[in-house]
RNA sequence: GGCGACGUGGCCAAGUGGCAAGGCAAAGCUCUGCAAAAGCUUGAUCACCAGUUCGAAUCUGGUCGUCGCCUCCA
């Protein structure tokens, strides 16, 4: 079965079929590092994450990079986000790029977003732009001007092919103001000319300056991934101008294909309206993780096809913890009756139904990653596990060693959405688990003596700390609260 | 103004030509000492209009509405 694929370079679902079999090569637009990561960049992340997790699961060897900008990327007013944010606080720009670099990579780990094999900084392959930069002047794709370097867009036949945008339509939008020394309004920075206060700065052929905010993912693709590569991920918001100059530089520069498909997320709203720092309404990931569960968050973030905005609110996350709980509590239900379970092959005939869902799974993603779809699949199975193991059948080891399997393979694996769960090696994990038990024991006597008083009490009490007892027809089970 | 995405049951959401997945919420039921969990049952003239077609949520044209980008954002 092949992986199907939306192209936003073309606008058409394509067959994904790597350079080189067996190998993917992708590139991520990472975070600026100047705050500290909001849910948006979080769905972003999550995304390309379970994208990589997926590949992989299908053996393919990907090399992933994601960059971190550290430098170039200016605001409005023509300052560098780093600096502003140091001489806010008073810092070195290199100290808020460290603060907010761990911050994200804190937040990503948190979320069970794998790390990339290859995080560059921008501010550490200064070398490797200045020498793109030459490549553009000495073709005549590039101008120097007063001290900056620019790109000249009127060279570039192609420029717009992927967010559809021609030159002579946007002409009359674009403010005077912006012309500067620029031949057209269009045109980008590749290297800026320092000011005297501009701290973050380089020598270069033109003069102490620093590189534009674009010519820094053409440079580290290159020197990481090649001329041409096969997926280059980002956020929707980025189509234009960031996306749309990197192809314009990397192809002008190489003499060749830049990305071969291109995936963009889109944004995460609030109230229909994007969250971003600059309009305030963002909620870091590091707050959100304080009321929800990592796998929830996931959840929620893929419960809609990625290419489409998803709206956040506290009752939208609470939706979707109710039906991450429901898939959860059947995981933890078939790790836990597992312990006691007997050596053999009964229930082995729900395997069939096993190796079904974990076709219709891949069948879903294989369709441009569609994760809801994919979602459905393990509530469709969910429902079915429940109703085997609620049946009072006999269900052999075998049997829920496979289920168990379907569900890491899966919801684990790829998604990554399922609770980190009982690690039991943990000495005080094991501690607390073997204190429940005794307590369970306890009510167990209670009850058989139809002690209701007792046994209510010792549930309540538990569920005062946040351990939650279910009886069952064969004993009774626990899970933490939260 | 230009480019792009979207409008599916109370809410979220999949579905690109052949009887409309899934989740959340709600109601009833089953199981249970009670509770919890779980299961069963109950819901859609797919924004509107006009076309194409034997057949349209799905294709074409138009209307209305929402959002993103065009200027910093994942």
């Amino acid at each position: 079965m092949a992986l199907m694929l939306f192209n936003v370079l073309g606008r058409t679902i394509q067959e994904f079929v790597p350079l080189t079999p067996g190998q993917v090569t992708m590139y991520v637009c990472g975070p600026t590092v100047y705050d500290h990561p909001h849910i948006g960049h979080a769905k972003t992340y999550v995304a390309f994450d379970s994208l990589v997790r997926y590949l992989r699961s299908t053996g393919l060897n990907v090399l992933y990079v994601q960059n971190i900008t550290d430098v170039g990327h200016l605001l409005d007013s023509g300052e560098d986000r780093i600096l502003r944010k140091a001489a806010q606080t008073q810092a070195r720009p290199m100290q808020i790029v460290e603060t907010y670099t761990k911050s994200y990579f804190d937040a990503m780990d948190a979320l069970g977003v794998g790390r990339p094999d290859i995080s560059p900084r921008a501010s550490g392959h200064i070398p490797e732009q200045i020498k793109m930069i030459e490549t553009l002047v000495s073709k005549g794709f590039a101008y120097e001007a007063g001290g900056s370097v620019y790109f000249d867009v009127a060279k570039d036949p192609d420029y717009g092919k992927l967010s559809n945008r021609r030159l002579q339509e946007q002409e009359s939008g674009t403010r005077e103001a912006v012309r500067g020394d620029k031949r057209n309004p269009e045109d980008f920075a590749l290297w800026k000319k320092a000011e005297p206060e501009h701290i973050l700065r380089w020598d270069s052929p033109w003069g102490e300056g620093f590189p534009g905010w674009h010519i820094e993912c053409s440079a580290m693709a290159k020197k990481y991934l090649g001329d041409t590569f096969d997926i280059h991920g980002g956020g929707i918001d980025n189509i234009f101008p960031h996306n749309e100059s990197e192809i314009a530089q990397s192809e002008c520069a190489n003499d060749a294909d830049f990305a071969r498909y291109w995936l963009l997320v889109g944004s995460l709203t609030v109230d229909g309206i994007k969250m971003s720092k600059s309009l305030g309404n963002f909620t870091t990931i590091a707050d959100a993780l304080q009321r929800y569960q990592p796998g929830v968050i996931r959840m929620f973030m893929q419960s809609v096809h990625y290419s489409n905005p998803v709206d956040y609110s506290e009752g939208a996350l609470d939706a979707s913890a109710r039906g991450w709980e429901r898939i959860a509590n059947a995981v933890r239900l078939v790790q836990q009756t597992l312990r006691s379970a007997p050596a053999t092959d009964d229930g082995l005939h729900f395997s069939e139904r096993l190796a079904a869902a974990r076709a219709a799974f891949n069948t879903s993603l294989d369709d441009d990653f569609n994760t809801p779809g994919a979602i459905a699949v393990l509530q469709d199975l969910t429902r079915e596990v429940n109703s085997l193991l609620n049946s009072g059948a006999a269900v052999g080891k075998a049997a829920l060693e496979a289920i168990d399997a379907t569900y890491r393979g899966t919801a684990g694996d790829v998604l990554g959405i399922l609770p980190a769960g009982e690690t039991a090696g943990a000495g005080s994990a094991q501690r607390e688990a073997a204190l429940i038990q005794l307590l369970i024991d306890l009510r167990t006597q209670a009850r058989k003596a139809k002690n209701w008083a007792e046994s209510d009490r010792l549930r309540d009490e538990l569920a005062a700390i946040g351990v939650v007892l279910e009886d069952r027809a064969d004993g009774t089970v626990w899970k933490v609260n939260g």
